[in-house]
DNA sequence: TATATTTGCAACCATACGGTTAAATATTCA
DNA sequence: TGAATATTTAACCGTATGGTTGCAAATATA
């Protein structure tokens, strides 16, 4: 099955574990008590983190301490980076150009709702 | 069913639509034909890329153009981009530190692997 | 008008996903 | 050693996902 950085953060159940875990590792137990689930159900939710690499395990005890670990988030972060001069400054007006001239042409004004 | 831009790029051919259209808009025919899967496959992944804003479509006779809006994409940089202290630069050390303040210390060695 | 082209839609299928409960395992503590 | 605690695993369930084929509908073209 597919198991990569993007399909990890798809689910906002694991976002919010990455949040609750970014300033402060906690054990599974800690971050079960956040939600309404199940501790299975934290338990699969992490596992997907840690088979991507999003999320380390510490053994301490009986206690897993789990950790984020944002360097794998660049994988994320560069794919929507790349495409950033779309959305953000005047080359906007130059691709609406360009595709004007691709499709041939049309009213612009259905575009801006 | 929940419908959102994380949940949208999570699949890669989605993701290669995106890159496919990101230059130059498409008909969802000329779409198909960078892909070995069937056009109603394909008009299912562009219908999701439309639910959640990625995308907007644009009615040209019996031709139907994909265009990337990738504003939407804002969401994601933005939640990448709160951690991206976390990864790159010298707060790293210090979370750490406060890693082993908060669980109760242990070697960092198993850490850097 | 007849035909080809582009697309949508319905029905179907296998598998993945996100959740549950119950039992098993491992560690700590009295 | 026995009990409590933390977690994993197994079995199961309903629904979503990603794909298929076949057919209908709308538009363009000969």
């Amino acid at each position: 099955m597919r198991r990569d950085v993007f399909q990890a953060i798809a689910d906002p159940t694991r976002r919010d574990i990455i949040g609750l875990i970014a300033h402060r590792s906690l054990n599974l137990n800690a971050v079960t008590g956040h939600f309404d689930i199940s501790r299975p159900a934290i338990s699969k939710h992490i596992k997907i983190l840690t088979q991507c690499g999003l999320l380390t395990i510490r053994q301490k005890g009986r206690d897993r301490i789990c950790e984020a670990n944002f360097k794998k988030l660049n994988e994320v972060s560069d794919w929507v980076e790349q495409y950033r001069t779309f959305w953000t400054n005047k080359l906007d007006a130059l691709c609406d150009f360009l595709d004007e001239e691709a499709t041939g042409n049309k009213s612009n004004q259905e575009l801006q709702k």
